[in-house]
DNA sequence: TCGATTTGACCTGA
DNA sequence: TCAGGTCAAATCGA
């Protein structure tokens, strides 16, 4: 137990030098001419470092925090078992496998707790038929409930990749009783499975990967569309764009200070992931596009957990944490170190607390 | 044959 | 106690 505690702490070190030598490179690359593609890969290479530092900080919070951290529900959640897609000890990996389905078992019906969003989503009608409701994941019906005085049944969908990639994600529909065109939809847990919705059609999508493939970042024409169509329904200044190597990170939050550290999550945090990904950008549900706005929320039982701890512009730091538990784990470091981020070179105006 | 859906039973939390 | 959420066997369809 303790050395697998150290093991970890090991991992979290070398997680963050990695990400930490690959931002070093990005920086480099910027001053030689070289692809997007190039780019591209080296922040998939970060973000996978930073995103399994955090989980491994998340999973095993720093012993002074580990005393506000005693919500069992939450450390074991399946969320944490993303960790399989990683590098350890595949002896560790099978315990925590098996752990991780019995504590599935033992959970699954706790998923209550689990953050949820709501999305109201309006089907289109072509030639007299209804469009199936699609957001560009892959769900599998697994219940319907009538629920009490509402008109509707309740629809219970689950991850298509819940065994194969340990995908904990979920997701209710409801039809609306007040419009039946409209239907409410919750979403709870998030996609681990890295299956990304892309910005192609639902027939041309590819199947979900690995982490180490696939930090999904779709590359540089489908980043550069998601900031092009967050433009288009926010706020956000985008002019001058430079090739930024933050993508999506921009439309989450345009009102706040916490975009630059955002970008680290949004992609990679097994919550935030979803909203971005499902929510901002599915293809199949522009509608949805609509949403991203200032107002465009983490809600329900998210309120008010994702903040950044910044007293100055140097320091960096995330609470990930959801208010289901009213436990959180602190992250800091300091882009300085890396030397991107205090001049926002490649940010947008308007991202960056010192660009605003 | 295999994966998806349906549906009644069971479990949990309020 | 009961409504909501999930399980899992039965069924369907490609």
């Amino acid at each position: 137990m303790q050395s697998e505690k150290g093991w970890e702490q090991k991992a979290l070190v070398s997680e963050l030098i990695q990400g930490l030598e690959i931002a070093r490179k990005l920086k480099e690359d910027f001053n030689i001419p070289s692809s997007i593609d190039t780019r591209d890969s080296l922040l998939q290479r970060i973000l996978c470092s930073y995103n399994k530092a955090l989980l491994l900080l998340r999973r095993n919070p720093p012993i002074s925090n580990s005393e506000t951290m005693h919500q069992p529900t939450q450390t074991s959640s399946p969320q944490s078992l993303q960790l399989r897609h990683q590098s350890p000890p595949k002896e560790h990996f099978e315990g925590a496998l098996k752990n991780h389905h019995q504590e599935l078992k033992q959970t699954a019906k706790k998923r209550k707790k689990l953050p949820k969003r709501t999305e109201q989503v309006r089907v289109k009608i072509e030639n007299g038929v209804e469009e199936p409701l699609q957001d560009g994941y892959s769900w599998r019906k697994y219940g319907q409930k009538n629920i009490l005085n509402a008109k509707y049944p309740r629809s219970y969908y689950r991850c298509t990749f819940q065994k194969s990639k340990d995908c904990c994600a979920t997701k209710q529909v409801q039809r609306s009783e007040e419009d039946p065109n409209v239907f409410d939809i919750s979403y709870r847990g998030s996609h681990v499975c890295s299956h990304v919705p892309s910005l192609k059609s639902p027939d041309t999508e590819e199947k979900p990967q690995g982490c180490d493939n696939n930090v999904q970042f779709h590359g540089a024409e489908s980043w550069r569309e998601r900031v092009t169509n967050c433009t288009n329904t926010s706020t956000v200044e985008t002019d001058n764009v430079t090739p930024n190597p933050f993508p999506s990170f921009g439309c989450m939050i345009q009102d706040n200070h916490h975009m630059f550290l955002s970008s680290f999550v949004l992609e990679n945090d097994p919550f935030f992931s979803t909203i971005s990904q499902t929510s901002l950008f599915s293809p199949n549900t522009p509608e949805l596009n609509s949403l991203v706005s200032p107002s465009f929320h983490v809600h329900d039982e998210f309120d008010g957990v994702f903040e950044k701890l910044c007293p100055d512009s140097n320091a960096a730091g995330i609470v990930l944490a959801d208010t289901s538990t009213t436990n959180f784990s602190t992250f800091d470091f300091s882009f300085d170190a890396v030397g991107i981020g205090a001049s926002c070179p490649s940010m947008p105006r308007g991202f960056h607390p010192k660009c605003t």
